[in-house]
DNA sequence: TTAGGGTGTTTAATATAATTGTCAATCGCC
DNA sequence: GGCGATTGACAATTATATTAAACACCCTAA
């Protein structure tokens, strides 16, 4: 949803600086040049000013702007979602695009040394796999243990029983991977 | 721009309660509530959040909102907008419409006991005219002054100097037009 | 009747957007 | 080159959206 680079070249082919623009829309130009460059989300009021002053539709705006949209590809670092409420000291879960939208739900998986998934085993649809990336990562399914270290991989159908635990002293990264998304 | 409303419509199309929007969403109940009752205006990052998740695109979500939203025609005194700066006991100005689409421009003037536009005299493009609705009001239109009382009004081409003052104790009101929008 | 789960609304606290004022860079134009 | 005007960017403050937690209001079942 690039909105700030589809409004700068909106107002770039009118020839209107920012300035000129924030007087007719009634906002400042400091305010455009953080929305034009995703600093910062504009509310539907601002933005409706913006586009009644140039002038152009809101449908067309975002019409234009969704059908030139490839669908997303590449994620960087800072572009994963975090999914479990993140707690100091717990495991993260960061998620790779929007889950909803895929039937692969990836994700980086960070944990603390100790860190467990708990006692009550987890079960649901699909399967699931992973890497361990960094450290060492004790691994339940259905009642099988294995230690798996860097490199080491794990693979089954999600409805066996399962449950993850960094037995080791060190953090714990997995890369890993769940069909269909499980939440 | 009835977004509330829109959105609100759509949402008991499928189904969809508050609680279990805003749970796909991400946000909050309370937050759809409020957007829903138009008092606020959702930045661009929610409202689509929202529409992912019932979901329909930005692009249809405006196209059908204001392909069905006729021209505005009634304005309750809540949704007139002041066009000064408001300072405390000075004169408010309030506006019918937005006047940057259309020709006429009216407004709900407020003059505080001793309210003046000032010693310059203001000179625009246009023709002005307005009744005094309560209070009282000198007029000076091109060095001739007059006192109005409410129910009296005046009518001058804008190009004339003017000037207005509340010389009376009390609060004086005026609902005046002015063609072309001088502001 | 009461207890419980569902709804939408409201409120004070917090996160975020928008403004204000200023900055350095760029562009003519004498 | 030096000056004024205009540009987009930025930091600190102000205004606003969003949250989290409570509320009141149905329902229905015990």
């Amino acid at each position: 949803m690039d909105i700030g680079h589809k409004l700068r070249t909106i107002r770039k082919q009118r020839g209107l600086s920012q300035r000129e623009l924030a007087a007719r829309a009634g906002l400042t130009n400091g305010t455009i040049s953080l929305i034009e460059k995703n600093r910062t989300s504009p509310s539907v009021a601002s933005l409706k000013s913006l586009l009644d002053a140039i002038p152009i539709s809101m449908a067309e705006f975002f019409s234009t702007l969704e059908e030139t949209e490839a669908p997303k590809v590449f994620y960087r670092a800072d572009e994963f979602t975090e999914v479990a409420p993140t707690r100091e000291g717990q495991v993260s879960l960061r998620q790779l695009g929007n889950a909803e939208h895929h039937a692969l739900q990836v994700l980086h998986e960070t944990y603390p040394a100790g860190a467990d998934t708990g006692p009550e085993l987890l079960t649901h649809e699909g399967e699931e796999a992973g890497i361990v990336v960094r450290g060492t990562m004790e691994v339940t399914v259905d009642g099988n243990v294995a230690v798996l270290k860097s490199g080491d991989g794990y693979l089954f159908d999600s409805r066996r029983p399962h449950r993850f635990r960094n037995i080791g002293e060190d953090v714990c990264e997995v890369v890993s991977a769940c069909t269909p998304p499980s939440f």
